[in-house]
Formats: structure tokens, C-alpha cells, sequence
DNA sequence: TCAATCCGTATGTCCGGACAATGTGACTTC
DNA sequence: GAAGTCACATTGTCCGGACATACGGATTGA
């Protein structure tokens, strides 16, 4: 019986730009994902020893790892010592982010809607004041927005953001997602703690989100921290659960 | 009026052992880490440079930057290009892993127990031959457990895994959870996607977890991944909203 | 035929240095 | 007093090498 030679090392064709301000380690692993996105390199394929393939693109080896490193950290190749590094033969590629309703209702191609029913400042509540890390009683931004889908309401959600962050107009909440305004205010977001659980709808929440009392609905409260680690949201949202669900990917950390 | 003087150059005892087998970088950083979570490393003081600190403890400074950035990707610290590396002033200390729901009842101190209701071997519907890669029909475990915490049941878990990767026996499933059998069998979990929703229970999802017909259930359905890429679980599960929910941190790639 | 051993290979760890890019603060200048 | 300029500090990128360690297969031996 013929072996099939799975598992085969590859040539591909890299090169470097060395006039480039993009780091020579970014330009390589750029060039590495977009083979494996390709499919020029498949899944268990062997990529070619590191030293090997530094001398093939005039680069040194720690270079080399570097750009393997961030791939490897991304999920998209394995190392094994003493065997080679991999891609890795996942049926899924990119792993979710930290997403945007907006952006998520967005890119599915549902024309997503934004109502403001409440944007001014208040002062914040024990629960807000802990999320957040300011002191109870200063004032903060409140939120409150009614989300919808193809004219439909899909959720309710309520946010609060310490002071002097941002200016929040209607207009803008009306026409974009909350996330994409704080990026576009030089804020980069890095991490949030999310709590996701589920509940029977009061009378108030019902009418709001032309459910029944009593039905069930997907609430998420979230914190979302900055790269110096502030928190700058704090949200409590609830979720039509027929129109809606959570889906992301959790990494081990090593 | 005094200047505050914030963010001062923290010096503290550091040291490394060149015989132990645990790498270098990976000791200074455990040093850190632990520095931070006792609080001797408060939240905005700096590290003091690379240099310097690489010089004081006798190694060079890849090694510490090694140790620096594995620390960077764990969101402890921040470090800022002609100023220093200071550490994160986030109330939030360790980013929730892939939880295993058995582990994190025992850790809540809820003295979990499990009820095998089926375990056996079955021809793999399409849905979950999708989901673990496996040809349809092929054989595949099919595991039910009801969860129970303080002897109230708290969770319905449906799970699939493929053949040959795992010895099941009830009696372990029922002492303890799936995700440390898999670990103790070798298998390196890797990332998972989940699907969380919610629904109203059907009259035999109220029975089983001791709910009326038409509660509010959390939802949740997961493949998990190990380190090669490979699909090593799929399951399905509902939840008892009022006793559980869905906690974890969502990180940001750069 | 099967098991233990050896060895090549590839990654893992570590070093010491070099120059570039950037943010901060002090200085100078208007 | 305010704005622009410059020097300094610190991290970012990159190099070329060295040895350790672990995995797999081939060789050897029972």
C-alpha cells in the first residue's frame, strides 16, 4: 500500500522588504497567514525549518521565530521540537474578537438601527461607580439605546461611561456603534468581562422589546478596559433570544 | 500644592536560579506576576528599564523582554516606547480561561455531583459530524450528564467526542469532570467556540432540571479544540438560569 | 518479530550587541 | 508667557551565534 505522503514540507515563495518601515518579522508573518488563508498552505503542512528558511530570505532566526511566534499565538501554527512547526488543520479560522453588535449586525448584512432614548449625565450608583472605578456620586455618561435588525427590535441596551472620555452626540450613537466611536476617539480597547445569563422578561422590558412578559431573554452586562487597563464602559444590555445570540472563541492560555 | 509623585520606579528583589530547569524568562516573569498579585508592583508603577534590570539580575535583555512581554500578553502590564513599562491599573486580575463548568462549581466551593444518564456509542448525526469533523454516521461517544450543586440540578450537558481519543467510564465521569479526564488523557485543550443563547424550556427539559414548561433556559453549545487544530468535544447544554451563568473575559487581539 | 538504543533534526532557551523610533521634559527662542 | 526645538531615556527591531532538549526514525540487539 502506497503511503500517502501527508504532512509535506512546502516552498513557498516569501520575500522581505527591507525599506519598509512594516517590521521585517510583521512583513513575514503577514505573507505566512495569507498562504494559509489562501490554502497554498494547507492544513498539516510542515512550513520548513527556521534556520533553513532565515538563510532562504536573508533574515536571521530570531526574526524568523518572531513571525512564526505570532502565528503560533494567533492558533494558526503549531511547533513541535524535534518534528517542525505546522499549520495547524482547524476547521476554524479566525477566532472572534471582541465583537460590536453594530459591527456583528453589520457584517451580516443586517442594516442595524440605533434609537436613542436617553444619553445625558448622572450621577453613578454604587454598581456603576464599582464597574467603572470612579467614585460613587460623580457623574457619568448614561446611555440607553434601543437596537434594531430590518426594523425589528433586537435589544436594549444601557451604558455608562466615565467622564471626559468622549463626546457622545445623539447623532453619532444614532448612526454608528458605541465601539467604533471610541476607536475613532484614540481609545484602544483591549479587554472586557462579560457575565451572560438569561431571564423571564418584566412588563417594562416586554414593551420595550415587543416580547411578552414572561418571555425569555439574554442578558449581558460587560466591562470593557483600555490598553493601561481603565475601565471605559460599563453596559447592562438584554437581548430578544430568538433574534439573537453570543458566539466567540475562548483560547487556553499556555 | 505637592506634586503627587505617581508611578515611581519600583525596586524590588528579584532572583534566578541558572540551575533549575524552569526557564529563565519564565522564572523572572512567575516573580512578576506574583509581585503584582501581592500587590508589591501597585497598579501605574514602572518596571525600571530593560536594561538596567537585565544587568541587575545578570541576564541579557532578550530574556527579560522574553519574561516582560509574556506578562504584555496576559494584560499585567503595558509598555510605552520612550517611557517604561508600567504595571495595569485594572481592577481585573486574571483573564478567565476555557472553564471546565465541573471545576468551576468546585472552586465556587458547591460541592458539585454528577448523574450520568447515558453513555454509549452512536452513529454521528450530521450536525455533530459537522462539528467534530468526522465522517456522518460514523461512531461516536455520546455522553449525557445531569450536573447537580448542593444536590439541585443546576445543568443539562449533552457532549460527543470521537472515537479512540478517550477511555469514558461512568464512574469518572461521574467523580469528576470531562475537560480533566481529557487533559489527564494528554489531549492539550486549545480554544473552543461557543454558541450561547437562551429559549423557553419544552415540558422535558422542565422535568429533567426541575423547572416549570416554558422557564427561561440558558443555552450554550461548544467545540473544543486541542493544540493541533483537531475537534476533540461538541456539546450542547441548557442551564438553569437562576443558578448559573456565563462569566469571562474577552480579549482583544492586537 | 519485537523491544531497546542511538542519532539526526528541529525547536527551546539564552547571550551580547547594534541601531531605529518614539515619547518626555527641558531648553531656547520669539 | 507661549510655541517650537533639541537632547535624553526607553522600548522596538534585528543580528549571528551557542548550547540544551525533545521527538522520530533507523539501527541494533534479544
Amino acid at each position: 500500500m502506497p503511503k500517502p505522503d501527508a504532512d509535506p514540507t512546502v516552498q513557498l515563495e516569501l520575500s522581505v522588504d527591507r525599506s519598509s518601515p512594516v517590521p521585517l518579522y510583521f512583513q513575514l508573518a503577514q505573507q505566512l497567514e495569507a498562504a494559509i488563508e489562501h490554502g497554498t498552505l494547507t492544513p498539516g503542512s510542515l512550513l520548513g525549518n527556521e534556520i533553513e528558511l532565515a538563510s532562504r530570505l536573508g533574515l536571521s532566526r530570531p526574526t524568523v521565530r518572531q513571525a512564526i511566534q505570532s502565528l503560533v499565538d494567533k492558533g494558526l501554527l503549531v511547533r513541535r521540537r524535534g518534528v517542525g512547526t505546522q499549520v495547524v488543520h482547524s476547521q476554524v479560522k479566525r477566532p472572534l474578537e471582541l465583537s460590536s453588535l453594530y459591527d456583528d449586525l453589520e457584517l451580516a448584512g443586517q442594516r442595524p438601527a440605533t434609537k436613542v432614548l436617553v444619553n445625558k449625565m448622572v450621577p453613578a450608583s454604587a454598581e456603576v461607580a464599582a464597574a467603572l472605578g470612579v467614585p460613587e456620586d460623580s457623574e457619568v455618561h448614561r446611555i440607553e439605546r434601543l437596537r434594531l435588525a430590518h426594523g425589528e427590535p433586537m435589544a436594549y441596551l444601557c451604558n455608562f461611561l466615565p467622564p471626559g472620555l468622549l463626546d457622545l452626540e445623539t447623532a453619532q450613537l444614532e448612526a454608528t456603534g458605541l465601539y467604533r466611536l471610541m476607536r475613532a476617539a484614540g481609545i484602544t480597547l483591549h479587554s472586557a468581562r462579560q457575565t451572560i445569563g438569561a431571564r423571564a422578561a418584566t412588563p417594562a422590558e416586554a414593551e420595550r422589546l415587543t416580547e411578552e412578559a414572561g418571555a425569555p431573554l439574554l442578558t449581558m452586562q460587560r466591562v470593557t478596559y483600555d490598553d493601561t487597563g481603565r475601565a471605559v464602559e460599563y453596559g447592562t444590555h438584554t437581548y430578544r433570544p430568538s433574534r439573537y445570540s453570543f458566539e466567540f472563541q475562548l483560547l487556553v492560555r499556555g
